[in-house]
DNA sequence: CCAGACGTTGTT
DNA sequence: GTCTGG
DNA sequence: CCAGACGTTGTT
DNA sequence: GTCTGG
């Protein structure tokens, strides 16, 4: 799945990345929580547009929006489906800018995170689901959701689930109101492992534990853990 | 008909 | 809003 | 995703 | 254990 990610370029370089003019982006980060605003694309009057949407899909009919904590991720084989999604799947497509993302591998001694990237360290984008929701008060929210599929060879070593990242050729198709739903399931597959057509893939790298608290947001999060015994007490005979 | 759920992950 | 269960 | 809270009464 | 907040 995909519930951490990362944004390290500034505003001006991401702009340049993704060809987008007016995207927000007021500083590098490198652990994007959920219930966080974010940098997102949208379509508007026939062009591609930045927008900021918080983090964790709240439908329009919501009542408690607390629903959001459970849907910052929507199943790609199934969110066309779902009461949840459908609608925003229809019409509210979007893309997410990232340039990693976050797996925990469960293993005996704990949860070890990794950070996934591009090998070309370049930014991606994540395809996404944008929704509306307005409080009986009145109070409007602009939220997104993170598609994911099944893990492509490389990363299934870490987690069997992983976010839909589209190739740059494929975003607009995504975002085209007029694209049917069969073409747009057929955007939504792993990410290729290098091979015939695909020099470079993902790269997997295990990362401090300083990711796992949602109050940390530096390098530090990105960084390698510290070797064994790094931070014991030194005792001497 | 109305009431109540509507999701993902992972684990059992 | 829309679907399922009672 | 992980971290951290999770309750009531009454009083300040 | 389960839910909320980041």
């Amino acid at each position: 799945m995909c519930g951490r990610y990362t944004l390290t370029q500034d505003q001006e370089a991401l702009q340049v990345a993704l060809g987008v003019e007016g995207l927000v982006h007021p500083r590098p980060r490198y652990n994007v929580a959920p219930s966080q605003e974010m940098p997102a694309l949208i379509r508007r009057d026939g062009g591609v547009a930045p927008t900021r949407l918080r983090w964790g899909l709240i439908p329009s009919w919501a009542r408690d929006p607390s629903i959001a904590n459970r849907l910052i991720n929507a199943r790609a084989e199934t969110a066309h489906t779902k009461p949840s999604f459908r609608s925003a799947f229809r019409s509210g497509r979007c893309l997410i800018p990232a340039d990693g993302f976050f797996e925990w591998l469960k293993g005996p001694g704990g949860k070890r995170p990794f950070r996934i990237h591009l090998e070309s360290k370049e930014p991606f984008t994540l395809a996404g689901l944008a929704e509306r929701w307005e409080s009986a008060s009145g109070e409007v929210i602009r939220t997104f959701t993170i598609l994911t599929t099944d893990a492509s060879e490389s990363i299934s070593e870490i987690h069997h689930r992983m976010p839909v990242i589209l190739a740059p050729e494929e975003r607009d198709t995504w975002l085209d109101p007029s694209t049917g739903p069969d073409r747009l399931r057929a955007l939504l597959r792993p990410y290729p492992d290098p091979g015939p057509g695909h020099a470079r893939g993902l790269a997997v790298q295990e990362v401090s534990t300083r990711v796992n608290s949602p109050a940390h947001d530096d390098p530090g999060c990105i960084a390698p853990p510290p070797p064994p015994g790094h931070d014991l007490p030194l005792f001497r005979t």
